[in-house]
DNA sequence: ATCTCCGTTGTGGTAAGACCAATCATGGCT
DNA sequence: AGCCATGATTGGTCTTACCACAACGGAGAT
């Protein structure tokens, strides 16, 4: 009771101003103001991966809107993979290879009923490329990295679970060695779809399945290794429709 | 600075209840309660595309969360593409086909720098293999479609700005002509990510340019309505790198 | 002198209530 | 019957307050 204020008179107002930071679209919405306002700052380079945004009651002020609009500017830029906030830490851009998350694309799957012969189809498109493209273009060391994911395999071929994510973490690697970070993105949001779902059935594998899977890894990586584009591409697309079906016999009549 | 206040009575608490809404998982903060509660009601066939979701103030109920939680929870599916809100209408699943926003490539783009080389490499890797989907399933309608929008690109051969939309019309078209959802939702992203670069120099181009282009367009069509599956893959890679060279041209050795 | 512990401070996370703005349906008026 | 005003519904924003987590730094113990 006391004298908790409670004034009646509130005047929210005060917020037509601070309409200077840059590129602002009259037609937006507050919340879309604050993403705008990243963006520009990231076009300018003033913000770089790694970096670390202001506080958000500092970008409150700056913008001049609330707290909360400036937390749902945020919140979206984080479900775009733009940001992460860390509690208690603070808000940053990540760092490392571009990401774009598959968290969307598992509710359009979700919401349209996406079968696993297009998932299957969509990644033979992408990778199959990216396989000829690594053929021409891949570092030692991303060499060296598939060469180790190879070895993996080989050595994951009583656990299932574990060859699964190594089996994901070569594909990752191709992509990575395709040179083209679009493609990588692509690829790995396609990736953690399917392994989303792979994980659950990943036990059927029998241990013929999983031998030779490795061989055919093997094998890719070698006309990678070889600089064979047209080998990797073909040794790809073998694979990944040879997995398929697999896939679907594995499944028989029944499931999906 | 010592005495603020200090009011201990301020119960908020009432908030571990309502956690049956199926599938919770105990590390989640409340606003990933938010959309996974939402993911779940998708899963159940609860929710279908063109559906509107409860209200904000009804959801902060069922969910047990209060109302900024659950609009945080709705901005980030909103940035995702899973919803949309009408301002004094709702909250919408959007219908149609599936889209994933290609926003979250621009602000990636921005960060990492794509170059305009990449992103021709990635449409290449993508589209070759949509035109062979397309050749060998594509509708009558879809047929349709690709022969219309052909024909709009010889028809405004004289407006760089309108052929550029018909260009990425027609690619579109290849696109969901290969009877493949997620690569249509890819193309989609990318197409919408160069169109946004392209805009801004496509005045460049010359007449010669554009006459050149359509011709290539209709190969890929005719390839496509003929079932020939290598004659589409091909001509759209000719396509592709042909264009990607010409823009290298326009713009010279000087800006990017 | 060094290490450990704990509080201060800054940050994101959530809550509650109120009001604004756009939309839509409904009823009364013409 | 048709048109327009009015209210209810719903998303959008603001304000304030408090909680939870993390890092920094000083005080005490070793």
């Amino acid at each position: 009771m006391t004298l908790t204020a409670r004034r009646p008179s509130a005047r929210p107002a005060a917020r037509r101003e601070a309409e200077d930071a840059g590129a602002e679209r009259s037609s937006e919405g507050s919340t879309e103001h604050v993403v705008t306002h990243v963006r520009t700052l990231i076009e300018r380079g003033a913000l770089k991966p790694g970096d670390r945004l202001p506080a958000e009651r500092d970008l409150a002020t700056q913008i001049g809107v609330s707290r909360p609009t400036v937390r749902a500017g945020l919140r979206a830029l984080s479900a775009m993979g733009v940001v992460r906030s860390r509690h208690g830490s603070g808000t940053f851009i990540p760092s490392g290879p571009p990401q774009l998350g598959s968290e969307p694309l598992g509710f359009l799957a979700a919401l349209h009923g996406f079968t696993r012969e297009e998932m299957y189809e969509a990644r033979r498109l992408l990778e199959v490329g990216a396989a000829g493209l690594a053929a021409t273009r891949a570092t030692p060391e991303q060499l060296a990295t598939l060469a180790e994911e190879v070895a993996n395999l080989f050595a994951s071929m009583d656990d299932p679970q574990k060859f699964l994510l190594h089996d994901i973490d070569f594909h990752r690697a191709v992509a990575a060695a395709s040179g083209n970070p679009i493609v990588g993105t692509l690829v790995e949001m396609v990736s953690e779809l399917y392994y989303g779902r792979r994980r659950e059935t990943a036990a059927r594998a029998t241990e013929q399945n999983l031998r030779d899977s490795s061989e055919m890894h093997r094998r890719i990586y070698q006309a990678i290794r070889g600089g064979d584009a047209g080998g990797a591409s073909a040794a790809m697309n073998e694979h990944l429709q040879k997995s398929s079906a697999y896939q679907a016999e594995e499944s028989g009549g029944a499931t999906v």
